[in-house]
DNA sequence: TATAAACTATACCAAATGAATATACTTTAG
DNA sequence: CTAAAGTATATTCATTTGGTATAGTTTATA
């Protein structure tokens, strides 16, 4: 029940750049460091926040990675979801084929548990960079 | 950000417990059977649930286990802490060894999730296995 | 009081996942 | 045209997960 360490650094990298004039292009180097991240483990889990359009990406000499979109609009669940995929607490939630009790409908308990998921989403969604920033 | 399969295995196993008439000892080769559970990976399972002391177990001949206190003051939490340990959704929120921002204090980012981690934890509180078992 | 049917305790194992690194490639400012 | 940036894929190593195996211990009952 736990995030991964990739999400971590992915929140520290967003943090870091949802810190800097809106716009600003910061290299991967610099946010490896200033974060302590390892660096070509950064680059890749960039490659999800660029994808989720998250991050917009700079390639070529003087290039690197800024936020895509304002730091307000950008959410805990934004980046989690972006690293991990769909947050989903049971597998059964995901993938009814899982449950042996073929799915939700019949099974209290994943019933319960959809609902503590739906809980957890919102809260993730709670959180947004600016406000993390301290820009808001 | 998932709950594991054990766990998964021991809400059913408790769930199945709490349908029966308050004090019904059940083997585990009949909740593994009819819970469809691997037999000697749910012995494993049901010795956490024992020492959390959520379940009672009965040895020897015509032993088996049965729920130790009503089913109404058994959460989902009890049950994922016994089997997993204590819900941390990020490991700075446990171990601040781990957070090279070295502790939440300094760090917005693991204020918020210990914020979220405390609302799933009271979601999880809010389910009890009376209610569940249709009992309430 | 022997015994077989139950749970207990360790230790082990294979597969999946997690965390990170390596190698080769593509883009682009100057 | 070249060096400094990001991209893409594959590989490696360690840990966790999900489960099994082996060897006990307890206890109802014949």
């Amino acid at each position: 029940m736990r995030l991964n360490q990739a999400t971590d650094y992915a929140f520290r990298a967003v943090l870091y750049l949802a810190k800097l004039e809106p716009g600003t292009i910061a290299e991967a180097q610099t946010i490896a460091s200033r974060e302590d991240i390892p660096m070509r483990f950064l680059l890749k889990i960039m490659r999800s926040l660029v994808q989720a359009g998250i991050v917009q990406s700079y390639r070529g000499i003087s290039g690197g990675f800024a936020l895509a979109r304002p730091a307000g609009e950008i959410t805990l669940l934004d980046v989690v979801e972006a690293v991990e995929g769909p947050v989903s607490i049971n597998r059964c939630l995901l993938d009814p084929e899982y449950c042996n009790k073929h799915g939700a409908p019949h099974c209290p308990v994943h019933r319960a548990l959809g609902s503590v998921q739906a809980v957890l989403r919102r809260e993730l969604e709670r959180y947004n960079f600016a406000e993390l920033a301290g820009k808001s």
